[in-house]
DNA sequence: CCTACCGATCGGTAGG
DNA sequence: CCTACCGATCGGTAGG
């Protein structure tokens, strides 16, 4: 049962993999053989289930997005208090970004500009998507004057404080995520009222 | 006159060319070729100048790090108040990573993880005072009140949130660097007393 | 998906 | 700093 599925395991295995290869060694620093070999294929066969390497890359990008799309949908259109929203947001995002197992969106954090242009503009659809999802729960902390800036670069400002941390984050020292993520929403909005 | 210094002027050229094509393309992005060629050398003249590609990389992160100290170690000693001492570093750092012509810290922030052991630990020592004069600016706003977050992380976020902005700032589009100062100072501080 | 391979690139070096 | 070159690597492909 299941067939579909099955089908295309090895292709899903392919980007899991390079996920992983990826974001240890980045994108040049893997090479097309390394990622055959960890799958168990010969150096040729990823090229039966993908046009080329930049090919690869991008898919390990859309999967790690359309995978953290739902729970950050779910956050926004919850009926939380703006503050909640944001706090559980930012969680969220330091899980797919730091979390153990989440080799994806530090794909895209560390290598976004080994895309082609063509493939560049095919993410960006769904990377708009996550974007805009921020940009609604800042704009819903702007008009409850919890947060004072111009909203855009807001956004920018607080995602790029989440995101870096890809660069300094190391598991099992200093804080955990849950304390990261008070960490980061006290210093953004203040103390709790 | 001044013989010692145009006796080295090919190696800082290559130095300054290096930056300029690593922050356009990446450190794996940029052959040596690409290097030499546009400082007009042949190809493998380079090498008489450099051990290998990555000292040309450690040499241009290098050349930023002991340009850009100087202006934050000024501030960081300046008697300026906490808040406007925060305001006047994070200007200075704007200006290093987005300013016209200032492709060396760039080059830092993108293609850390290309440097060998070695010549990482090397950088490392200029960074860390860089680091540093963060730190203590951070401690003087936490001290005064403005500031609420533990320390270390307090600072990570806020230079994460600064540093990103390499990677969405397009000159000429949307706020300019004084602007963005103001933003980022007013979001993480609150609007002046 | 494998076999067998190519064609180009690239960091680096010997010798001058 | 140039000439001339190597040795290895690597993305990608034809044919099955």
């Amino acid at each position: 049962m299941n067939q579909t599925v099955a089908v295309d395991n090895r292709r899903a295995d392919l980007v899991r993999v390079a996920a992983r290869l990826f974001r240890e060694r980045g994108f040049d620093g893997t090479t097309t053989r390394d990622i055959a070999e960890a799958v168990g294929m010969r150096s040729g066969s990823p090229f039966y289930h993908f046009k080329s390497k930049q090919e690869i890359l991008a898919a390990v990008m859309e999967e790690g997005l359309t995978a953290g799309l739902p729970a950050a949908e779910a956050i926004a259109e919850s009926a939380l208090s703006p503050r909640e929203k944001f706090q559980a947001l930012v969680r969220a995002h330091l899980e797919i970004v730091l979390g153990e197992g989440h080799d994806f969106i530090p794909v895209l954090l560390y290598d976004w500009r080994r895309l082609t242009p063509e493939l560049r503009e095919r993410v960006q659809v769904l990377r708009d998507r996550y974007d805009q999802l921020w940009q609604d729960v800042v704009s819903e902390l702007l008009a409850a004057g919890l947060l004072r800036s111009d909203s855009a670069v807001a956004r920018l400002l607080l995602m790029g404080a989440i995101n870096y941390s890809v660069l300094w984050y190391k598991p099992g020292q200093g804080l955990n995520l849950d304390q990261i993520a008070e960490e980061a929403v006290s210093m953004f909005l203040g103390p709790q009222p």
